[in-house]
Order: C-alpha cells, then structure tokens, then sequence
DNA sequence: TTTTAGTACCTTGTGTTGCAAAGTACCAAA
DNA sequence: TTTGGTACTTTGCAACACAAGGTACTAAAA
C-alpha cells in the first residue's frame, strides 16, 4: 500500500531530476550509486531504474561525459563529469527553476485578498 | 526552431501543472479557457490538448466537479470547482512542493563552500 | 439564408519519461 | 568455490504533455 503524498511527490518530482544531476554534478564528480546517496539525503528518492538511463540521456547529448576509475571494493565505478555544454544548460535550468518557483508563488498570492 | 530553454521548462512544468490547476481552482471557480490564460499570466504556458485530458482526470479522480453555464458569447462553459478531496489534494501538493523547492535549495547550497 | 468568425470543448497519435523488475559483472572474504 | 556486497545495464510498462485535427454553439455579416 502506497500513499498518495508519495504518488504527489513522485509526480513533482518528474522533469526535475535532469537538473538536480546536474546541481550534482556542478560541484564534483560523482558516479551513479554515490548520487542516489545524495538524491536520497535531500529527500529526493530515486531508483536506479531511473538514475541510469538518465546518466545516460544526459551524456549521449554532451552535457556530461564519464571515466573508469577502480574502486577500493567491488567493480570500477564509472565517475561522470559536468561539460562545459552542462554548464550552460545548468545556467538555463536555473533560470527555470526560479521563474517556475516565482510562477507558483505568483498563482498562490494572486486571490488570496478576495 | 525552438530554443533549448524551451524544452527546459516545458520539462520542468511536468508533474506541477496538477498543482497549479488546483491552485487557481481553490480560490474561485473557472473554465478551460480562463484557466489557461491565468497560466499564461504567470508565464506557464500551457495548450489545450495538455489542459483538457488533465482537467478530465482530475474530475475523474473526484478532485473537481463542474457544472454549465451560459456564456455572455459563444458556446456554454464548464466551470470547474475544486472538491473537498481536491482541497485535501491541494494541501498534500503544497507541501510536496516545500518540500521539493527545500531539496533543491539544499542541492544547490551543499557544496559551495568547497 | 448562408457564410464567416469567434469561442469553447474534445479526441487521437506520438515521443518522452520514471519506474519496477530482472539481469550482468566484478571483487573479496569465508 | 561459494557467498555477499557493490555497481552498471536492459526491458517492458504506464503516465504524461503536446501537436494537430475535429465538433459544436452563437452571432454578425454577406
């Protein structure tokens, strides 16, 4: 039994995942498993179904690319990296995000003296 | 030709739209096209074939009712009107946004004092 | 009376996306 | 050599936004 507030932000949560990777990736590399951590600690829960393919979208348009590196257990990782094309569409993304944010705030004031 | 920060928003708008219908609906009473203009005031642009089928699942979900009525013009219009469920709805979705505005805020914060 | 223009609602088909589930592969310790 | 942990990948499905085209009602113009 799942609970609609999880369907709720489920829902929310689509059509931003491609920027949180992103604000992710801005800041140091990462690779897969080490960003579900992340995802996860800000409470955006995400599975791996997910994540990989969109890792994957994101590179086959240049907006990452990755590397090999061992890991001190278990199978290589494979540690992508924000490109300069990622960058520019970081900056794009985070005008969105604010103008999308100030659009609801906006929907939310506009009748609230009525 | 569209420009790639087209297709970021349009991205982004995915999953929120349900929450601003039932935002501009908690406050009063509307039709499609009433509706859509009011997107498109806050800078959330939105057609027809999108709002339609939405508008169609919310009722069905029993988050809205409607009733006809006259138009001064033209054909007569379904008003739409948020329902006890949608106002449940709409509360779970105010916080599922919080909550999602919080996570990438965070997101964004975490590292930049590296 | 017929046509045109404006308004409003609806449907169909397509591509993208998030996800569940299952699979592959590497490594090290038991 | 088997087991458990880590990591990456693929497949099939359902939901969604959108473009495009369609229906229908009204009133004014031709």
């Amino acid at each position: 039994m799942e609970s609609s507030s999880d369907n709720v932000r489920a829902q929310m949560r689509k059509g931003v995942l491609e920027y949180c990777i992103l604000c992710i990736l801005s800041h140091k590399e990462a690779y897969a498993s080490s960003i579900l951590e992340e995802l996860k600690a800000v409470g955006m829960l995400v599975v791996e179904g997910t994540l990989y393919p969109l890792l994957i979208r994101q590179k086959n348009q240049g907006l990452l690319s990755y590397r090999w590196e061992e890991s001190p257990q278990g199978p290589p990782r494979k540690y992508y990296v924000i490109t300069d094309k990622g960058r520019d569409q970081l900056a794009e993304m985070d005008a969105a995000w604010q103008e999308m944010v100030q659009s609801i705030a906006t929907l939310k004031d506009s009748h609230e003296n009525l």
